[in-house]
DNA sequence: AACCTCATATTGACAGTGGCAAGATGAAGA
DNA sequence: TCTTCATCTTGCCACTGTCAATATGAGGTT
């Protein structure tokens, strides 16, 4: 979060047009949702947080729902980006390949657990919505691809049971549910998602 | 939800006192909850399902919290029902046993998925609560002895292993996400499901 | 330059929400 | 019968999301 960025240098001074208030907007959002959870999401404190009237966002967005919507597309995004973060630093071994996505799966849900949810356990995003859709395919084709390359075909229930692996120990770390693991030093941890991840494809 | 049940039997006639608000409030609050989803749940609206006033759950549940907490205590109970029945139904073979807790898990989800939300990707209840923490300790060591009695001993990372795969299928299965999985019929989905919680415990 | 247009933002209202305080009710014990 | 006190209601408050009406001013047209 630096607001001293000189490519989104915008006159600060406050003015009736705001510029670029959707973007604004949706890092203010980002940032609510990150403090206050998803439960506690308001919209009038974000719009609050972007120093503007509680009915701006509408024209942006619509309402609420629209503002997650855009917000679950750009989480979307981070998400696939934790996941190849992960894998760039992994070898080029398709089953290396596999354990690295899972523990990016894995990152991104523990670091950020409201916007995990957001894209994962909730109703309120429009998960029909152009944008967010291509979002969540794209997820999917991304593992898809994973697991196709350490089969040879792409499997639906291979995809599944990878998929399912790194959601429910990605869900239950950002639920804050295994504690068993939770308490382990971080690399053994790490040790123990790999072994656990590295088990879904058999062979 | 048979009204009929003479063990029930409390007079029906309105009066001030109610008489046995608190289980009907827990009743109305699962049927709200199953109805509306965890996100638009409503302490007014349950108030007003069970015939009282919007003030009056405040005096056995304190707020919104404390129903919640209550409701997922319930949860619990029925979420260990579900594994214990499909397990019933199994034969004896602690893998087989392991598969068909699974099998519960993903039931329970798909069946309930907010009471589901409401019990392992929630903020509201109070998890700390005496109820509610002995339920979900209770579903812990549930799945430990299920797979102790397949390994040979309590290792927490295999425990870890068949819970997040059982909890990863349910919850996408519960969130609608599985769309290979979900578009299979049902004796093909099961079998997927059976194939794959079995590859959770090597060996 | 002056003017116009219209997307952008504000204000104010509305019904709905959870929580609190004060009061009404009536069941149970003295 | 009288008293007590848990139970339930009423009324209020701050807050929420959404809508309609209004104000603003940036950018294009003349």
């Amino acid at each position: 979060m630096d607001t001293e960025d000189p490519l989104c240098a915008v006159p600060e001074k406050p003015r009736y047009h705001h510029g670029a208030l959707h973007d604004a907007l949706l890092a203010a959002a980002e940032a609510e949702l990150a403090e206050t959870g998803l439960e506690a999401f308001s919209l009038r404190r974000v719009a609050r947080r972007a120093g503007v009237s509680h009915a701006a966002p509408a024209h942006h967005f619509g309402d609420v729902g629209g503002l997650l919507t855009a917000l679950a597309a750009e989480g979307f995004r981070q998400f696939i980006a934790a996941m190849t973060a992960h894998q760039a630093r992994a070898s080029r071994d398709p089953q290396a390949q596999i354990v690295a996505a899972g523990l990016g799966y894995i990152a991104f849900a523990t670091e950020r657990p409201a916007l995990f949810r957001l894209i994962f356990s909730s109703d309120r995003p429009d998960f029909a919505a152009p944008g967010l859709a291509a979002g969540s395919a794209q997820a999917y084709e991304h593992l898809s691809r994973l697991v196709g390359a350490r089969t040879g075909g792409e499997d639906p229930v291979d995809i599944a049971a990878v998929w399912a692996m790194a959601h429910g120990l990605a869900d239950l770390m950002a639920a804050g549910r295994m504690y068993a693991i939770q308490n382990l030093a971080p690399a053994d941890r790490d040790r123990a998602f790999c072994g656990i991840l590295a088990r879904t494809i058999p062979g």
